[in-house]
RNA sequence: GCUGAUGUAGCUCAGGGGUAGAGCACUUGCUUGGUAAGUAAGAGGUCACGGGUUCAAUUCCCGUCAUUAGCUCCA
């Protein structure tokens, strides 16, 4: 007899042997129905595979991750059986589950696959997995796993299990489907009951542009049919809040071929809404002792040299413009920091003039491969939301919270309420890719893992995600239909104040390197931007958006008095516009609404004979008649309570 | 940067080796209205750009640029 020990703490005795479905099925039926895998003293198992020692044992559903990636990596093995059905002779690369999903890499030879041939595959597969095939678990020798694949001559397989070591290569067989494989899968595919495929795309052996272009092939499953059609209605819902797609109906940007890839432009609507997350951060700044710098668009080669960006990233920038006659080269700005440093060494430092915060919405300009640009979230011209601040070391925590507060504040005024802060420290066996001492990165990184405790924050922590010159705190935001984005970051910096030689005098009259700290709390503005349209689907916050109330008049003999409304509006610091359009009221509202104008005044012979307004709300309807004051007043108590601390 | 797809009116898209099409938007006329599309007429295009094939190319071929889905990258 042996000893499983289940999550809730409870011991059960079971004959060596048992299967983690067994133990399901002792519990209850409806349980076993559920199981997917079973994570066996921490490592995930197949359901159906025997235990024969003292165990821990949690049973894996739909509802855990590892459940999902069990499911999909099945998944991936029933789309490689229907396409050796559809296809024989196909060879097959990788298949591993991803994060919504799974995909396999396949070579088709002289086949071209399309969009157009996944139906058929699909079909394939839902015919397959209503056979209830079993995935069996096999251990094969090196020598029989070559053979086979020998056999079936996928060199990609060969290649994958020459690396492999002997004894501890695994089979997994469903129907008439064998595959290479770790493990684990689910007990049959009768648990898949809806697939999709979703896509097509090159992929390259190995991830490698010199290897092979595969053909990957993107698909989901799911245990219920209802979870399918649910899940494409939130693909269709993404697409629906696609900002390139708002950002145009909404006319806040555009992009030009003649301008440029990957450099936007402005439009009225959207710098005017910029303006106004501009303004909102600068006061916050302002509060918080930031003063705000101003730099230019370009600086000398030997600031990036001594920056160490140069060295890092200089092959792979814009190149430099040279001055005419004497040759001097310089850089567009990619960074705002250096300039930042020789701000900060235009005077000399005392220690009691401690903190210093620079803050600047600095334009700055990266190269991005052609094929890396994508709308607002990637581009090669951008504002960051950027300061340094320059401190003591024993001010760093209190800075660090200082900015975790300010970031805090900024997420709830936009209204997003969920987000977590992911730690981003060195890949220790990786020192050549980092810059500074090693004494001084276990310094910062031990302050950032503090502040973010102590701030109460949810936090996950990832190893080797560091910038090159220090480790960071980024936040990552959950948007409205739950999809996460990397939006403020905050880095700590021994390095930069020791290559531009920063010093400040201390109480001991000795002279001292301050510690920098670098944060942006939207990041940039034009991904903070794109986030945000995603976010709220073009409806901004009141307090943010172009045009707030549409005065629409019901015919032309009211469009002076609509004027007139709208000019006392603005004594209220509210936006409105006037639709003096010849057009009916219906047609009006029509637009208004899809515009996505947060109000609407509806102003006929009554409203003008009462001095009302008749107030209607953008997606919810008629509001019923207000006085001026009154409705004005409710709109800046709206606004009020969204930026308030 | 690599691979595939796409590029036609301001927008969304149809079309096709020989006068270029629709809906919406726009302009004008009629209509002066009560909470999601009133009506008629009109204007609008170097069919991304550059080469080639052809009697003839917007259509077929090649290249460039851009967009897009991925791959690789991201201070």
């Amino acid at each position: 007899m042996i000893k499983i020990t289940l999550p809730d703490g409870t011991i059960k005795e079971f004959e060596s042997g048992v299967t983690a479905m067994d133990v399901a099925l002792s519990i209850s039926e409806g349980l076993a129905r559920n199981v997917l895998s079973a994570k066996v003293n921490g490592e995930v198992w197949d359901a159906n595979r025997t235990i024969s020692t003292d165990s821990t044992l949690s049973l894996l559903t739909w509802n855990d991750d590892e459940g999902k990636a069990t499911m999909w990596h099945s998944s991936a093995h029933l789309m490689a059986e229907a396409l050796e059905f559809c296809y024989p002779g196909v060879k097959l690369a990788i298949g591993p589950a991803i994060e919504n999903g799974f995909y396999y890499d396949v070579d088709f030879g002289k086949h071209e696959f399309s969009e157009k041939d996944l139906p058929k595959v699909e079909k394939k597969m839902i015919e397959l997995a209503r056979m209830k095939l079993q995935f069996e678990r096999k251990e094969v020798s090196k020598a029989d796993a070559l053979a086979y694949f020998n056999e079936k001559e996928d060199p990609y397989k060969l290649e994958l299990i020459n690396e492999l070591e002997d004894g501890s290569i695994t089979f997994y067989t469903q129907g008439n489907f064998t595959d290479l494989c770790r493990g684990p899968h689910i007990p049959h595919t009768g648990f898949i009951k809806a697939a999709k495929l979703l896509s097509v795309a090159g992929a390259y052996w190995r991830g490698d542009e010199k290897n092979k272009q595969l053909t990957r092939i993107y698909g989901i499953t799911f245990p219920k049919n209802k979870e399918l059609v649910e899940y494409l209605e939130r693909l269709e819902e993404a697409k629906k809040r696609d900002h390139r797609k708002l950002g145009k109906e909404l006319e806040l940007f555009t992009f030009s071929q003649k301008v440029g890839a990957g450099l936007p432009l402005w439009l009225p609507k959207g710098t005017a809404l910029r303006e106004r997350l501009v303004n909102f951060l600068k006061k916050a700044q302002d509060e918080s002792g930031y003063d705000q710098v101003s730099t230019p668009h370009i600086g000398h080669k030997d600031l990036y040299v001594t920056s160490g960006h140069y060295e890092k990233y200089g092959e792979d920038s814009f190149q430099s413009i040279k001055t005419p006659h004497e040759g001097e080269e310089f850089l567009l700005k990619p960074m705002n920091c250096p300039h930042h440093c020789e701000i900060y060494n235009a005077s000399p430092k005392s220690y009691k003039d401690l903190p210093v915060r620079y803050a600047e919405f600095g334009t700055v300009y990266r190269y991005e491969q052609s094929g890396e640009l994508h709308g607002l979230t990637r581009v090669r011209g951008f504002t960051q939301d950027d300061a340094h601040i320059f401190c003591t070391p024993d001010q760093v925590e209190e800075e660090f919270t200082n900015v975790i507060d300010l970031i805090k504040y900024v997420f709830k005024a936009l209204d997003f309420p969920e987000y977590t802060a992911q730690i981003s420290l060195r890949d220790k066996e990786k020192s050549d890719k980092y810059i500074g001492s090693d004494e001084n990165w276990e310094k910062a990184e031990q302050a950032i893992i503090n502040t973010t405790k102590e701030a109460g924050l949810k936090t996950v922590i990832e190893y080797g995600e560091a910038a090159f010159y220090g480790p960071k705190l980024d936040f990552m935001v959950k948007d409205a239909i739950g999809r996460s984005w990397q939006l403020g970051t905050i880095q700590v910096d021994y390095t930069l104040p020791e290559r531009f030689e920063l010093e400040y005098t201390g109480s001991d009259n000795e002279k001292h390197r301050p510690v920098m700290i670098h944060r942006a709390p939207f990041g940039s503005l034009e991904r903070f931007v794109a986030v945000l349209i995603e976010h709220c689907a073009g409806k901004f916050p009141l307090w943010l958006t172009p045009t707030q109330v549409a005065i629409l008049p019901l015919s032309e003999k009211y469009n002076d008095y609509c004027e007139n409304l709208s000019k006392s509006l603005k004594n209220y610091d509210i936006r409105a516009l006037v639709d003096d359009r010849n057009e009916k009221i219906g047609k009006k509202i029509r637009d208004t609404e899809l515009n996505k104008t947060p109000y609407m005044l509806i102003i006929g012979e009554q409203e003008a004979s009462d001095s009302m307004v008749s107030v209607r709300k953008q997606g919810e309807g008629d509001l019923g008649s207000f006085s001026l004051e009154n409705f004005a007043e409710l709109l800046n108590k709206e606004i009020e309570e969204q930026i308030k601390h």
